[in-house]
DNA sequence: GTGGTCTAGACCACC
DNA sequence: GTGGTCTAGACCACG
């Protein structure tokens, strides 16, 4: 399930997130209409505002594109494996640094994974 | 090399971790007296006060105590390991949480990690 | 009427005292907001950031919760009569002590105490 | 047992209130000699400097005297029944304000002080 | 308008 | 020199 946690920077580009997550899970296609500012805001606890500065920051990331008066649209030239590669790529390196900053080896590492799996 | 982003939260929580981090990598034991504010400060590039607000979290989290007049310690009855292996148990949590929110299995992400290593 | 005094420790607590003991006279309830940050500083003539300073500390009592871009709020599960009840208790209990650590008997004071009452 | 507490305010003040109680218990008398700053700084574990801000404090308030060469001596024309008045009339008041402060009457008061004594 | 963070610079208590 | 508190004023995230 989706938090929000305002500990963990802006709330905005949390929102934002969750809005990649779901078109990597597949749960949003290229050319999908997203949700209404208003029916996010409401869905995630945020105020209206927040989600649209959210939509903006989609925009910039060129992920989305607003047509006037229709509503906030996946791009259709989205290549979302690219996206998500890239992703996965980006989560591992910073999991690989964190760890490598607090001096714990990669065999320390892949236990911790198992571990955790396991459970 | 340490560096801060001030898009990735407060600054002084920043600095707090590096101190954090330091006591992982052993590089900062039980009984450690800390650079002085004033000389964190400059090292860092950060105003003092910043940094005094970073000595007061770490206070807060029970891993210094302060002697005015002084500095600022590492508290004696400090457990590294522990403090180590919850640290390694959250990131991990925190990473294989991530992967799964965007459709990756498990597989994938050993992947990821030794492709990543080999580099 | 409320007065702040530098000389009685830290101007931060003693603005979280006094929204404390508002509190325990009932003039504020569970669920009420406080003023702003920037209302009280100058109701009390003090800088708005040793406001927020004071409102820290009470978050960290667990007497009132922030909402971002709304403000500082009592805590709707708070127990005043409990607090109360804390309060009342250490007061005595530190008031007999300071007559104890100058050999004044529980007579004497309570002598003391009607006769402050009578004027 | 006398504690200090860097909480409550300032240690020197602390340091000399603690040789004022010794005076209003009957401890220390008019004319004796006090322990010398040395000797009271590894007593209550403060730093020597701050034993001698004490007796500046003291020597302020007009409690002792210094005689060069020779320590600080509790002045002889002392009346220390009227400074346990003094003392014992500012405490009640105080204690009486801060009850009426978070508005406790006196009948609870009473009642706590009782309940108080009796454990 | 709300609180949160940061800077710059001052003064204090303590060692 | 050490940390702690306060001020003044700026900018940010959020509603």
């Amino acid at each position: 399930m989706f938090k929000l946690d305002p500990q963990k920077g802006p709330l905005f580009k949390q929102v934002a997130d969750s809005v990649v997550q779901q078109l990597l899970k597949g749960e949003l296609r290229p050319g999908d209409k997203l949700h209404s500012a208003r029916e996010l805001a409401v869905k995630v606890g945020v105020n209206p505002n927040t989600v649209i500065q959210s939509f903006q920051e989609l925009e910039k990331l060129e992920i989305t594109e607003t047509k006037r008066g229709l509503g906030t649209f996946v791009k259709r030239d989205m290549n979302i494996e690219k996206l998500k590669l890239a992703k996965v790529n980006e989560l591992t390196k910073e999991f690989l640094f964190q760890l490598k900053s607090i001096g714990v080896s990669m065999e320390e590492a892949l236990l911790a994974i198992r571990k955790e799996v396991k459970e």
